[in-house]
RNA sequence: GGCGGCAUAGCCAAGUGGUAAGGCAGCGGUCUGCAAAACCGUUAUCUCCGGUUCAAAUCCGGAUGCCGCCUCCA
């Protein structure tokens, strides 16, 4: 099956038809680096790592392009309340972009320009939309003509008539009409900016990116991306800008996904119901919140909350606990299963192998590939039960590479689980107070209560242990223990 | 006011014509000294009304409810 891509463009998913074959080049709109990144941030950077991803996993070279906007209002306002230079303000905050985003397991874009690093090729941009009539200097201000681009609003489906009667005019703007944006500001006394030929100012807002995604990916190119309140006016103004210059298609497939919700509500820094990547991180496994986005298609709003968290953490170490045990599958020896139950082994990781690649393949269903990992492990479980199976090493084999692909593709189960369930361990065991050598001597004060038969008090320490958050199993290879559920 | 989206089991959620994945929770059972884990079984006719079709959660029309964009925003 062709990969399919819902296209923000055309309203409707199509086939997926790069430019070039076996390359694709993907530009996705990064954040402004004023503050630290929320978990909206949280959801685009991993719902377009798992697109990158699977690109990759489908054989393309991919030139995946990130920016970073470091010079705007909002970075200005910060840092004259800070006492700070405008670049330390983008500096810091870039820094602990990548903090976050090395948590979240983010694989690294090709590119991550930033605008301040293409001032030059902004100027040349807008010096080229001057030129050929879509852009007007005034007063030191560039602006863009919207009216001169024919297609505006096929983006986001807006009539530029419509549009007239909400727009606005800031005071001492210098537009020819109300719909032209700035390409350049000229700066006020005291800001950063940057020689041009209408002045000293600064880049506006669009026209960065319409610059760095043809300057790294060429005037046209394969996959836009970014957040859907960046359809209007951000992309729309790219598309104005970039085809203004160009007249070529700029992007062939836009893609944009939902928000995150809290209570139904979209999260708004403005009406501060929002929380930040790393409070979300000190709480929860990277890979919870992995999870959380993943179960949940792309383009959907998805509503945070802890109890989403918590059960996305649970179908985590449930998952985990499963696959540590597959380097006890036997593989040695000849199969035990009569060779129908061995067929239809093998047949089901097929199946559930082709689900996966299917729902990937359909816009990036991440949620029904998962329900594949999941129903993998649960054969896995199966399997493992009975111990008088031994899976031949071809099936064997033939599972742990599935799950290993997926698991690379979408970024959960793709730790070791046995270091995992171990850092699970050691970071709950710090909160609960209680170290690996008290429990392992209640175990053995246990043991011996249990060979006396002495069931009542050895009960007695187990219910001791899980009132301390410890839950003891036995096990016929001996007593286990695990952090034990809320 | 204009444009767009969504409504599926207790909760979350996938599913764009052929009688409903998966996750979390629950219930019954197997196993266990008892538990836990795991396994087996079980829990929905898809907001409502009308239409198209041999056949609709899926297409069309209408109603109701919720949300987003139209201003900086992932």
């Amino acid at each position: 099956m062709a990969l399919k891509i819902y296209n923000t463009l055309m309203q409707t998913r199509e086939d997926f038809k790069p430019l070039r074959p076996d390359h694709v080049g993907m530009y996705v709109c990064g954040v402004t680096v004023y503050d630290l990144c929320h978990i909206g941030h949280a959801r685009s950077a991993i719902v377009f790592d798992t697109i990158y991803r699977y690109l990759q996993a489908k054989g393309y070279t991919v030139d995946y392009v990130k920016n970073f906007t470091d010079i705007d209002d909002k970075i200005i306002n910060r840092a004259n309340k800070e006492g700070l230079t405008t670049s330390q303000v983008s500096e810091k905050y870039i820094e602990e972009y990548y903090k976050d985003m090395d948590r979240l397991g983010l694989k690294k874009p090709t590119h991550e320009p930033r605008a301040t690093m293409h001032i030059n090729d902004i100027i040349l941009f807008i010096k080229g939309l001057i030129a050929n009539g879509h852009a007007y200097e005034s007063g030191g201000d560039v602006y863009y003509a919207v009216r001169s681009f024919e297609g505006y609003g096929k983006l986001s489906g807006k009539n530029i008539e419509e549009l007239e009667a909400g727009a606005r005019v800031e005071p001492g703007e210098a537009k020819k009409d109300p719909l032209d944006f700035a390409l350049w500001k000229k700066s006020k006394p005291g800001e950063p900016s940057w020689e041009s030929p209408w002045g000293d100012g600064r880049p506006g807002w669009h026209i960065e990116c319409s610059a760095m995604s043809t300057c790294y990916l060429g005037q046209s190119f394969d996959i836009h991306g970014g957040g859907m309140d960046l359809i209007f006016p951000h992309h729309e103004n790219e598309i104005a800008q970039t085809e203004g210059l160009t007249k070529t298609p700029f992007v062939r497939y836009w893609i944009h996904n939902g928000f995150v919700q809290i209570n139904k509500e979209k999260m708004s820094k403005s009406t501060g119901n929002f929380f930040t990547i790393r409070e979300i991180l000190d709480r929860y496994e990277p890979q919870a919140l992995r999870l959380f986005v993943l179960m949940h298609h792309y383009r959907s709003p998805i509503d945070f909350s802890d109890q989403s968290l918590k059960e996305a953490e649970k179908a985590l170490y449930r998952g985990y606990s499963s696959l540590r045990l597959i380097q006890y599958l036997p593989v040695k020896g000849k199969p035990v299963l009569s060779p129908d139950k061995m067929n239809s082994f093998t047949e089901k990781i097929s199946g559930f192998e082709k689900g996966f690649y299917d729902a990937m393949d359909d816009d990036f269903n991440t949620a029904g590939a998962l329900s594949c990992l999941f129903d993998t492990l649960h054969l896995l479980n199966t399997y493992l039960r009975d111990s008088t199976l031994s899976p031949d090493q071809e099936a064997v084999k033939k599972l742990h590479g599935f799950m290993k692909s997926a698991a690379d593709i979408l970024g959960v189960f793709d730790s070791d689980p046995q270091v995992f369930l171990t850092s699970r361990k050691d970071k709950r065991l710090a909160v609960l107070g209680i170290t690996a050598g008290e429990i392992e001597q209640a175990i053995a004060r246990r043991a011996s209560l249990r060979r006396e038969k002495k069931f009542k008090e050895a009960d007695g320490i187990r219910s001791e242990m899980l009132g301390r958050g410890i839950a003891i199993m036995d096990t016929a290879g001996g007593t286990l223990w695990d952090i034990a559920d809320e």
